[in-house]
DNA sequence: ATTTTATCGAGAATTATTTCTCGATTGAAA
DNA sequence: TTTCAATCGAGAAATAATTCTCGATAAAAT
C-alpha cells in the first residue's frame, strides 16, 4: 500500500492545507466534496487537487466528489499523523518553548517527552510540563528511550554539534529550525524549517510596493 | 533596478540560505566564493546557484567567483532585509511570544513594535518588552501609527476576523500563522507560513523508514 | 425514460524548473 | 609568454509540474 512512491514536495506541502479545510467542512457536516469546491476555496485548479489527492489513494465518484471522511483519514493516514513518535527538543529558548507549549503537535504525528539545554539555571525546571535535561544526557537518552525523533532549536553554531550528538544516540529524524545546512549520514531523514523564506517572500513583497505604489494595469 | 520581476518560489526559497552560507563564509574571512563551492556545501548544481544568484543583479569573475561581501548586500537588497518595516502581532500565545522574543527578526526586515490579545489578564502586561494591547483598538492602531505588516497568530478560527481588522485599518502584508486559507482583497500581500509543510514531510519519511526499515538498493 | 449537468480519471499539451553543454574569461603555473 | 584549470554566463536539452481536453459516470431535472 502506502509504499514510498516519489511524491513531489509541492503536493506534500498542499496536503496539509487540504486536511485543514477538510476538517472545517468536516465539522459543518459535509459528507462529500469535490475538487472543483476545494479549488474554490484554495484558489487553486481543480486539476492540481484531484492528482495531488490522488496519492492518498482515495477515490471519488463523478458528480459526486470524494467522502470528507475517507480522504480526512486517507490524508493523515498517508502523512503518517495518526502515528505519534516520541520527540527530544534540543534548545530551550523561545521557540523551543513555544513548540513545547503547542501541545496539539501530537496532532501532528510529534510528541515532545523531554528537553535539552547548555543552560544551568535552565536545567532541571520543567517547560510546560516537560523537563530540560543537560544537553549532555541527550546522546545516551535517545539511545537508552529509543527516541526517533530530534527537534533542534539551538542557535546556528551549535546545531551541528546537537545533530551529531543525536546521530550518535540513534536518532532516526531531524526538524532542524536552525539556518544551516546540517552534515548527516545518508539514512538520517532531514527536515530543515525555512521561517526564513516567509520573511523574504514578505519582505521583498512589501519592498516592491512601497517602491512603486499601486501600479494599476501591467 | 529592482524592479518586480519575477522570481520563482524554489528560488526565493534558496536565497536565504545562500544569505545564511555567505555570512559565514564572511566572518571566517572568505573575500570571494565561487558558486561550485555553494553547490558543494548546500548539495546543489552549481548552475542553479549562479542562476539563482543572477537574479539579485551581482555579477561574478571566471575562475574568482562572486566577492562575497558585495553578494550578501546583493541579496539582502533584493530580499529588502536591509529596510525594516513596523509590525502588529495578533494573538500573544506561545508562538506569539516566540516570535516577540526573537530579536534578530529586524535583520529579516519586521520590527513588532506591539502585540494584540482578547485575553483581558494578557492585556496590559508587556512581552520581551512590547505591550499586550486590548484586540480591539488593532484596527485604530494600524491607521494611526500607518503599520504596514500584521502577523496573525491567533487560532484558525479568529484568524479571518483578525486579518478583516488590519486590513480596515490600511495594512499593506499578512504574514500568517493560521492553518486557514484567509480571503482578503487582491492588493493585500499574505504569506502563509507552512509549519505542518515540515510536519507533514518528516512524520511520512520517518512511518515509511519504520514500515520498511533499511532496505538496500532498491 | 431521457436529458442535462457536475465531476472524476486518464492522458495530452503547456509551462516552469533544473541540469547539461560550451565558448569566453581570468588568474596561476609552467 | 604560453599553457592550464576553474569558473562564469548564455543557451539548449532534459525533466518535472501544472493546466487543458475529453470520454465515462452518476445523480438530478425534465
Amino acid at each position: 500500500m502506502s509504499h514510498t512512491s516519489y511524491v513531489s514536495e509541492a503536493t506534500l506541502r498542499r496536503l496539509p492545507t487540504y486536511l485543514h479545510l477538510l476538517r472545517t467542512h468536516h465539522q459543518q457536516g459535509a459528507e462529500q466534496v469535490s475538487c472543483s469546491a476545494i479549488g474554490k476555496e484554495l484558489r487553486l485548479d481543480p486539476t492540481q487537487v484531484r492528482k495531488d489527492l490522488e496519492v492518498t489513494g482515495s477515490v471519488g465518484r463523478p458528480r459526486i466528489g470524494f467522502p470528507v471522511a475517507d480522504l480526512i483519514e486517507a490524508i493523515e493516514t498517508f502523512l503518517g499523523w495518526n502515528n505519534v513518535h516520541d520527540a527530544f527538543l534540543a534548545g530551550a529558548g523561545n521557540l523551543g518553548y513555544a513548540l513545547l507549549g503547542y501541545d496539539r503537535l501530537k496532532d501532528y504525528g510529534v510528541h515532545i517527552v523531554a528537553a535539552f539545554d547548555n543552560d544551568p539555571r535552565k536545567i532541571g525546571t520543567e517547560v510546560h510540563g516537560r523537563q530540560v535535561l543537560p544537553i549532555g544526557r541527550l546522546e545516551s537518552l535517545v539511545q537508552r528511550m529509543h527516541v526517533r525523533i530530534g527537534i533542534i532549536t539551538v542557535p546556528a553554531d551549535h546545531a551541528q554539534t546537537v545533530a551529531d550528538r543525536m546521530v550518535a544516540g540513534g536518532i532516526l529524524a531531524i526538524w532542524n529550525f536552525a539556518p544551516v545546512s546540517l552534515r548527516l549520514p545518508q539514512h538520517i531523514i532531514v527536515q530543515n524549517e525555512e521561517l526564513y523564506y516567509s520573511l523574504a517572500a514578505l519582505s521583498r513583497q512589501v519592498g516592491d510596493r512601497l517602491r512603486s505604489p499601486r501600479e494599476k494595469g501591467g
